[in-house]
Formats: C-alpha cells, structure tokens, sequence
DNA sequence: AGCACGCCGACT
DNA sequence: GTCGGCGTGCTC
C-alpha cells in the first residue's frame, strides 16, 4: 500500500495525501484524479510516501492516474517545489499555475477545433447604441471580447458559453481562428548566416571554450549589436547535439518576428511557441511536444520557464531586464529567476541578455557570479544614434511638440524616412478638467483619473477597465468648460496628422493592436513602407527592427521622474535606451530627440551620452547608501479590503505578529498602497527585508504560518518575494 | 478557491 | 410560511 502526496489546485499550502493501490513508482509526476471534499479534481503526484502525513482514517482512495501524459519528471517538480517554496506561494497553485489549463482535460481539447471570437462590426455597433441595455449579462461578455482580444470558448464558463452562442446568433461577434492554427508554414529558402562581427565571434568563442556545467552569462550588448544572431549560433551548437534550447522573451509581440527567423534559420527542427496568446488546445500541444522533446526549440514568454524539456542544454532569457518576466498576480514568481535556478540544477548555461541589465544582474556580475560578455558596436552602419535633449523650458509647445522636433519630423518625411513618435500614454488625454471648479474625472472604483478616449468617445479608467460616457457638463458645478489636459497617442495623432496632413499615420497601442493580435498585419505595413509616421507606447519600444525608421522623438519621458517607486530611473534609463535603439537600423544614421524640461538630469545626461556602466555604477552606489536592492533582499505583504482603515488594521496585526521572530529582518510601517483604490478595494503594503536572504526566508516561514493561523478573514492578503513595485 | 452548513429578512 | 443573503469552516 502506497501514499501519493497530491497537489490539489487550492491555496492552501500542503499536499493532501491518498491510498494507492497500484504501482507507486509509476505514479510520480503524473496528474491523478482524486475526490476532494464534495467534487472531484485533478492533481498532481508530488511524492510517493510510505506512510500519510495524517491519520489514516482521513485519507480516501485516489481514483484513477491520468496514462495519457507522461509523467512530470523529477526535475520539474523540483522546480515546482522550489518555486512554491521560495515564492512562500501554496504548491498546488504553483503547480497548477505551471501547466497548460488544457492539460487536465486532455483527450477532450487536443482533438478540438481552436474555437475563439472577435468582436464583430455588429457587436461593436452594439455596444456603441447601448442595444444591450437590459441584458447586462451578454453585454459584460461583449464588452470583454471587445476591450481585451479575442475570447477562447473553453477559457468560458457554461453560462458564458451560453451567452457567447446569443451573441453570435445574434452577429455581435465572429469566430475566429488562432493565427498559429491556420498557419500553413512558408518554408522560404535558407538564408545564409550573416558574417559575424569580432565582437560576436570574440563573444562566442568565450562560451565555447568554457568548461561546460552550471554558467550563468551576463550578454551586455547595445542595441542593434547583434544579440539574437548570438543567440542563433548557440541554439546552432545545442541542435548540432541533439538538445533542447528554452528562448525567453519578455512578451508576446515579441514572438512572431523572432519566431520567423528561428523557423527561417533551422527548418527541420521542431519549434513551438508558448506564451498566453495561443489556445488552449495549441498551448497544450506545443508544451507536449517540449515535453516529448520532439520539440528543439521553445520560443516562449514568462510561463515558458515552466516546460518539461528532456535534452535541455541551453536557457536563453533574452531582455533579461524587462519587468515582464515578474508575474504580477497568482504566483509571483520572476521568470529570469527561475531561469537561473533551473540552469544550475541541470548544470548547463543560461545566457542573460540586455542593453540594459538590471541592477541585480549588473551586481551579480561585479561579484563575478555572472560572466560577464560585450557586444559595444553595432552591426549595420557602424553609427550609435545620436541622441539630442530638446529642452522644453520656456519653448511655447504646440500640440505638445517643440519646435525642433516639428523640424526634425518635417525633414525625415521629405526624405522619405520613417519617423517614430514615442509616448508612453494611451488614449486623448489623461485628465478631463473643469476650468470652473477644477473637477477632474475621477474612476468611482479606483484612485486613479478617468483618461478621455476619442476613437469611441468614452471616459476609460486604465486600471480597472471601468469606462462611461464622456461628460459634456460638469458633474460638480454644471459648467460647460471641460478641458483635455496632457497628451496620449490619440491626441498626437491627430495633431500630426494637423500638421502632416500628407503623411500616412500609424498609431500602435493596445487599443489599436487589440492586445497583439493585429499587430503582424502593421509590422508588414511599417516594413512596406505605407507609413511614414509611427506613433506608439512601449509596445513598439522592443525589439523591433524596421530599417526605414531613422527618427525617434520621445515625448513626455519626464513623467518618470516624479515616481516614488526607487527603481523608476532605473526602468526609464532601460526604456529610453530601448526606444532609441530603433532609430537608425538600416543604412540612414538615426536620430533620437528626447523632449524634456530637466535635460541637466543625471538619468538624461547618461542617455545622452549612452553610457549605460556609469549610470548602473552610479544608481548601484545610490542603492547601497540607501539599503536598497540588490543589496537587501525583501518580501512585500500586500493586502486588501473594502475599507483601507480595515487593511492598515490588519497589517498591523500582522506587524505584532512578526515582532518576535524577526531578528535580523526589518519590518517596515504598513502604508497605502500606490494605487491605494482599486477595483473597489482599499490596498495596503507592509515591506519586510534583511541583508540575509536565509534570515528572510526563515522568516517569512514562521510568520505566514501564524499569519494564516490567525484566520484574519478582515482582509486578502498575498506576499510578493522580490517585489519590483515598491 | 469551492462548497457546505447555518442562522436572519422580503417574497409566492 | 419558504427562498436566499453571505459568515465560518473544511478539504487528505
């Protein structure tokens, strides 16, 4: 008689234990059915054990194990376990988190057209003319196929998919097929590998000739320079071997065009996405073949981190900076990190590249715990961008634009060159303003400003989601004179297009991608030479190469400043750098005007000069003054409820908890949160951290178990290990 | 998280 | 008189 240890999909943070009759041995690693409480549900086969960890006469029979998957290997649990463990997160929901939703029902969804909906040209008229007035129901479905992306039919609930089938009959909305289903392959003849550069040559030799085992590689190279061709001769030699290589990138609408030339550059290897855009049936297809490693190459996001490969030889986290590798809900596990960890249990390399690394790995490296490799010249033209503060003191701008910049724009598109206009800001504007009374429209679910959208004329909360009808008199005092203050994409587009009414205009943001999904068909576009003139958020920041494009002109960067979050100069550092490397990838040297009314800054003054070390090294020094990380290690407890005295209360609570047993640990005052409303709930944080990660982690043990003991049912609580928002 | 049990208000 | 609100408690 055996004992299989399950990890049941709750968020508690124990295995639940079942008799087992059959082989024990076969059992590990595979998803079982079991009975819990009054329902069924499937888990996962952490441990085998000889003994229950509770009395017997608790424990009831597992009912079948699921022969259709091939067991998680031993390795996959481990990082499972680690991550639960250092996450302080409860195993079943990282267990749960980690694999495919379509994994559990399986024989079900693989066989399964991919069905999904957009929103149909009806169904936006629909929701425009408020037809759905009374069926609120169908209208939240609608208005959630419309403002996210598209809906996938086994992602529903039965009584969703009831709706879903009203709303099609009615032609609210369309099906429509997942682009990696219908994708027949075009097996175009293989380009030859470019000639590589000394530096990428020098690079690769570096890791060629070191032992092999365990590496963590630190690829420091400059925009342009030249990293994925790095990448590509590495995934080269591990295929040469007959192993597995796991790519991540930070996001989605980074995949398609690196997928292009990964499939381009080994036709014959299996290579398969994973990240959230695909299926479920497509996701659990993909994962299983990384799995069977019939898979070579998983290009993936995030999550990808996860996938059981067999031969894996080589980890390749690419942008290893961009906060996206760090899950902002559920598990808080960063990406990146894991990464790592699961390089040093296979003991193969892992090659970490950035422009602009972290400080964390920046100060790894220093430490010599990371090698570290340089690619500082670009491959094409030779010529860095040149980068130029324009100042906005005391300039009367127009539209938001200086003038120079006007200029700038002007001579690129007589040129005929593209031009890419950089705001970190969707919608109109951010701010609807009363000039009588100075009202501003507020959303009534979180502390944050209504920003004004004009493409569908409505009051958008960027938060929340929560959208209403644009006022046209003022709620607070009836006056007439509601102003838009501030610029986001939609307002420069169509000041551009004022003052450019030649010029073809692009603007690229979520509300114009629909969450990525039309951005392929704009890519082409850019890259075809129908616009002259991009306007974009961060979306269009990475990774993208349009050789064309020889102009960038940053506006509104200066809103970064203001943020109390220590990390913010940090990331914008990152991101202007980023944004100027798009300038100038073809033969045409780039420009890059970065508007701002504090161009003495330091931060600028560094991207002005684009020496990212003296910037790392100088904020490094500022961190190690202050006792920031990498130089402490911290937790943050995030809490919330309806009522923000009720969170302080129970941070409180948990401070007194944690009095005793924090030796070596400080624990901070609880305070609001950034976004102290959201969504209707009053937030609240409590930061805990200590030069030790052992002592921290000690910690965090005892007092999340007393935490959860307490039963303090006043207030949800979760706790983010490594918080990058603080 | 589900899903039960359990005890107090407005409806056929 | 019942349907149903969500407080509390358990799940091997």
């Amino acid at each position: 008689m055996a004992y299989l240890r399950v990890a049941v999909d709750v968020p508690l943070p124990t295995l639940f234990d079942y008799r087992w009759d059959g082989r024990a041995d076969a059992a590990l690693g595979r998803l079982a059915l079991v009975p819990f409480g009054r329902r069924q549900t499937i888990g996962v086969v952490l441990e085998v054990a000889s003994k229950p960890a509770v009395a017997p006469e608790r424990v009831k029979p597992a009912l079948r194990l699921i022969e259709d998957i091939p067991p998680l290997s031993a390795e996959i649990l481990d990082l499972l376990r680690f991550c639960s463990d250092y996450y302080h997160h409860p195993i079943g929901e990282v267990v749960h988190n980690a694999l495919p939703q379509g994994l559990r029902a399986i024989r079900s969804s693989v066989r399964k057209q991919a069905a999904a909906f957009a929103l149909a040209e009806a169904g936006e008229a629909a929701l425009a003319d408020g037809a759905l007035r009374r069926a609120p129901a169908l209208a939240a479905l609608l208005e959630r196929i419309a403002n996210c992306q598209s809906v996938y039919l086994a992602n529903l609930a039965a009584a969703e998919r009831r709706h879903l089938k009203v709303l099609r009959d009615r032609g609210y909305v369309r099906e429509w097929i997942c682009p990696e289903a219908a994708r027949e392959a075009p097996q175009s003849a293989v380009a030859p590998p470019p000639v590589l550069t000394q530096e990428q040559s020098a690079v690769l030799r570096a890791i060629a000739q070191s032992a092999s085992g365990f590496r963590p590689w630190l690829l420091q190279g400059v925009t342009g320079s030249g990293k994925t061709e790095v990448y590509l001769r590495l995934v080269d030699s591990v295929l040469r071997g007959r192993g597995q290589v796991l790519l991540l990138v930070p996001e989605i609408s980074l995949t398609p065009q690196l997928e292009e030339r990964v499939r381009n550059r080994f036709p014959g290897h299996g290579i398969v996405m994973l990240h959230s855009g695909l299926s479920n049936e497509i996701r659990t297809r993909n994962w299983l073949a990384a799995q069977s490693g019939e898979a070579a190459i998983v290009l993936g996001t995030r999550s990808a981190v996860f996938v059981p490969m067999p031969q894996l030889q080589l980890i390749v986290v690419d942008e290893e900076h961009d906060a996206s590798y760090k899950q902002l809900d559920a598990v808080r596990y960063c990406a990146r990190d894991l990464a790592i960890w699961r390089a040093r249990q296979r003991a193969i390399p892992v090659v970490l590249g950035s422009a602009t690394p972290s400080l964390e790995s920046f100060y790894a490296a220093q430490r010599g715990r990371y090698a570290v490799l340089r690619l500082t010249q670009r491959v094409t033209s030779h010529v860095h961008p040149r980068i130029t503060l324009v100042p906005t003191t005391g300039e009367r701008l127009i539209e938001g634009f200086a003038a120079a910049l006007t200029r700038a724009i002007a001579e690129r598109l007589r040129n005929d060159q593209q031009v890419l206009v950089f705001i970190n800001r969707r919608g109109y504007s951010p701010v609807l303003y009363c000039s009588a009374c100075t009202w501003t429209a507020g959303c009534p679910r979180c502390s944050a400003r209504l920003v004004l959208h004009t493409t569908r004329p409505r009051l958008v909360c960027h938060h929340c989601g929560h959208a209403e009808a644009v006022a046209i008199t003022c709620p607070q005092c009836g006056g007439l004179d509601l102003q838009p203050i501030g610029h986001g994409t939609q307002r420069i587009e169509s000041a551009l297009h004022r003052v450019f009414p030649q010029a073809r205009l692009l603007r690229i943001d979520r509300d114009t991608t629909q969450g990525a999904r039309h951005w392929p068909q704009m890519r082409r576009a850019i890259e075809d030479r129908q616009v002259d003139l991009l306007i974009g958020t961060q979306l269009l920041a990475k990774g993208h190469d349009f050789p064309a494009l020889s102009l960038v002109c940053v506006l509104n960067a200066d809103q970064s400043l203001y943020s109390t979050d220590f990390r913010a100069s940090e990331q914008l550092f990152a991101q202007l750098m980023q944004v100027a490397g798009r300038a100038g990838r073809g033969e045409v040297p780039g420009d890059v005007l970065i508007q701002t009314a504090f161009p003495a800054h330091p931060l600028y003054q560094a991207v002005y000069a684009q020496s990212y070390e003296a910037f790392a090294q100088t904020l490094l020094s500022e961190r190690r003054a202050a006792g920031f990380p990498p130089f402490v290690h911290q937790a943050m407890l995030r809490a919330e409820s309806g009522k923000m005295a009720q969170t302080i209360a129970f941070l409180e609570s948990a401070v007194r908890l944690g009095e005793g047993i924090s030796e070596g640990v400080t624990i901070f005052d609880p305070a609001p949160a950034v976004m102290a409303r959201l969504n209707g709930r009053e937030r609240a944080q409590l930061l805990v951290q200590s030069s030790s990660r052992t002592r921290l982690h000690r910690f965090l043990d005892q007092w999340l178990t007393a935490l959860r003991a307490n039963a303090a049912t006043s207030a949800r609580w979760v706790i983010d290990v490594d918080p990058l928002e603080v």
